[in-house]
DNA sequence: GTGGTCTAGACCACA
DNA sequence: GTGGTCTAGACCACT
């Protein structure tokens, strides 16, 4: 499990280390139960912040990616992750809908982009 | 062309604004030609700073999406907008990814994110 | 001599005229003594303001490109252009020197450049 | 890099600090990785406006010439600047031609033009 | 009246 | 402390 940062990109960091969390458990690379690295080792491995490798942390748990213990550190939560809530779908949509805008505003059929789709889902998957 | 904003909303105003009008182009409610509101009117109608306003017109432009003429003001490319390149399909599947891996964390199979993306798509043609 | 407009530069269009009217005369289209379209003709044609067209003549009148006759209207300067003054050296020097850092900073060589600037040239006088 | 503004001049100051910038780079007196100051520093050295700087800044990133990250501030980019692409390169030549209008239009000679242009260059560069 | 530029001053997210 | 965003209000060039 790498985690490979851009510093220049306009996402924040803490957000991108969230990000290929979450992508990790997608993959199933990161498997339920299994540790994280702890706050400190992360940081100094991907060479950030204690803070930033924090506030993803903090999310993850808010979102029921990970379950949080004094002792053990973190770990992916071992019960399954709490599934789309309606308000959850309703997010995905609305942060879909710029993207598909655009996506037919530059000539992109309905097909061209569930290729693109298939293809980051394949991506992720295999 | 109605907007709406979401002044509490993380994505910044500018943004909104030109995410609709990005899907006004899209819905081909905006047609090509068609005169956008002046800044300063458009600004005022929707409450925000003139500066807001133009920020995204702005971004529209660069975008090829207006054309910004100094005295007439701002209207839709008369043009056709130009087609994504590689490096706009690569960006569409970089903001895909940590949406598709959520949404397969929370358990949604392939085709129940494609029922999702199908229906933006609709909701957006329609 | 036609003059071809483009009202989305950000270009303002009585410096759009006032090139090209130098540009025929560097060219010779425009021959010294020949009239120049009067300013309403002119402006009826392209299809721009008057004060428009009357503010590239005036600006022409001052370099000394043109002559303006109450009765016989604009003409090309019968008598030679002044030739350039320290001054104008200079300014063209200054417009140049953003123009050779991009060029230098993108990579260009001194030669790439050169076989632009020659290429314009030959564009001009042939 | 001590950067020098006309206020007077007609040229926008953001215009002004892009320039110079850029020329910076050209020069190689800033180099690949090499710190910007800060926008608020910047700005308030040459007695500008945060946003004028914050504007010369932006270009300079949309160029490639500058890394923008968050925290650390602004870098002259590390990696090569793009280099020229075709519409670059019309780009410059279409604002060469102008300038070229004018020096043949002063009497300058093609060759005048040339040591013009080759006194830019040198000045640049050494 | 249009957009372009600039200023002054504020709050926020990020690290 | 950094850049990002937003506001309010001003002047200017262009047409």
């Amino acid at each position: 499990m790498y985690l490979q940062l851009n510093l220049q990109s306009e996402v924040p960091i803490y957000t991108q280390i969230l990000h290929q969390i979450m992508e990790g458990i997608a993959r199933k690379e990161l498997k339920p139960g299994e540790p994280l690295p702890s706050v400190r080792s992360l940081a100094s491995d991907i060479g950030v912040n204690l803070h930033t490798v924090n506030k993803a942390y903090n999310l993850l748990k808010q979102g029921g990616y990970v379950q949080v213990h004094r002792k053990s550190g973190v770990i992916v939560n071992p019960d399954p992750i709490p599934a789309a809530t309606e308000e959850d779908l309703e997010r995905i949509q609305a942060e879909l809908r710029p993207l598909i805008s655009e996506a037919i505003c530059k000539g992109l059929s309905e097909d061209d982009f569930e290729k693109l789709y298939r293809a980051v889902y394949r991506d992720i998957l295999n």
